[in-house]
DNA sequence: CGTGCATTTGACCACCTTCAATAAAGGTGG
DNA sequence: CCACCTTTATTGAAGGTGGTCAAATGCACG
């Protein structure tokens, strides 16, 4: 599974706990610089902000943060993909959402991370110091109102999950979840869908068991909606009759 | 069921649509100069955005905005319970949340508004004009960070929702929403809570059907972790076991 | 080629839903 | 204030969607 990410180059990983982190070098080729909330800074501010930040590798199936634990640092994400989830006291599991390059986490507003972060591929990061950048939202408005916009669109996307999670049906939770992917991959400009996360992650998102996702694959493929070359590869065949499907029609 | 709210003094309510709206008299008395966005401004900042809102009131089940419909205001709950829903085009909804006094509503990141408010019991409302208020966020930082700070507030509250609706069974699902209300409503100091929704927002909000709600509460009571003297009063008679149960222990 | 893990498939079961009937509460008019 | 009607809540019986348990298949890796 990792081997197939080919959006990171061969390099040495290190568990960010441990001291082989490096200074942020530059931030001219980091995706965040266009989408994220570096987005709204000037060249100097963003400098500044590099310069309290680190780079982190970490590689696949690794925790990054842990629900309760003191929440020290903010993360971005320059290459790879994030499941951030929570958990009841007997191991029940739910997927609050999966995350990509230019997105971030870890903004926690009481002391604690409010969930677990855990790579899913290999993963770089940009580690910033969550207290700084809570100030700097007061020296820098502009940035403080991206990380607001960023946040209630977050909210937004959240509450679609809710009507998903509270009234879905199996078939309609895959169908919606396989179109999310692909408005977020649609650059590719094809129909094809690399799936990182395994079974038990999608349905620990969708709030339902792996069996059933995966009779929901078959189902959607015996349909002609999709089709399945590799268990973590998917084309959309219908994508009209998909989104049909996925509001519920 | 309205007549049980004594919050509200006897007045003359109106639709927010029609032209009996007066403009917001004084913010002395109003609770969300303590809890809500207005908190953490000065007086004479209140007293400008006071001077561009309205006070408007709303009998019980009316429609407050409509999901998709623009977003022209931004709304301050005065008294009163609102809830916010999303449907699917089959007509099957997704209660967001139940908000309360101090509570606010209607901050959209897109033109529309991304779900339904409408009036559980009758409302007092104070309705902002959202372009002049976002561009207020530029002018007194403060204020919008505070904005961020509700917002994402309210963005772990809809996570822990995910988990909720996703993992929790019909029991846990109850026992957990009763012990938010209680929390909510602490301040009345005894363990009974009053329910200004019906069954049928209980279960459209916790992903269940208003039996399996009913039959929980009765399930509830034989265990004496509850008692319902009336359908819209609860008391707590085990707030540990209750605890344990919703928690999933 | 054997081991280990992820995914798929099958058989059976349970929780929750659906459908239906009854009970209780609220609102209106006499 | 009570009869009547409507709405809401409760309870019961039957059914289905998705879960549980178990086995088989597929794939990667040594």
């Amino acid at each position: 599974m990792i081997s197939k990410n080919k959006s990171l180059p061969v390099i040495e990983y290190a568990n960010h706990t441990s001291n082989s982190e490096v200074c942020y070098p530059s931030c001219d080729q980091c995706i965040a610089k266009y989408v994220s909330m570096c987005s709204v800074l000037e060249e100097n501010e963003l400098n500044d902000i590099a310069g309290i930040s680190k780079n982190i590798r970490i590689i696949a199936k690794q925790q990054i943060c842990v629900e309760g634990e003191t929440a020290e640092y903010l993360f971005n994400i320059k290459s790879g993909c994030v499941r951030i989830s929570k958990m009841l006291a007997d191991g029940r599991r739910q997927i609050i959402g999966f995350l990509f390059p230019g997105e971030f986490f870890g903004l926690a507003c009481s002391n604690g991370y409010s969930y677990t972060a855990e790579t899913i591929t290999d993963t770089e990061l940009c580690r910033m110091p969550r207290a700084d950048i809570i100030k700097k939202f007061s020296d820098i408005p502009k940035l403080g109102q991206k990380v607001l916009n960023i946040t209630h669109a977050e909210l937004q996307r959240t509450q679609d999950q809710m009507l998903l999670l509270g009234r879905k049906s199996a078939k309609e939770k895959l169908a919606t979840f396989l179109l999310n992917l692909i408005d977020k991959s649609m650059r590719d400009h094809n129909k094809k869908v690399y799936l990182p996360m395994c079974r038990s992650d999608i349905a620990d998102y969708l709030g339902l068991t792996i069996e059933t996702v995966s009779r929901q694959f078959t189902i959607l493929s015996k349909e002609n909606l999709i089709s399945l070359s590799d268990s973590q590869f998917v084309e959309i065949l219908n994508l009209d009759k998909l989104d049909i499907i996925a509001s519920g029609g």
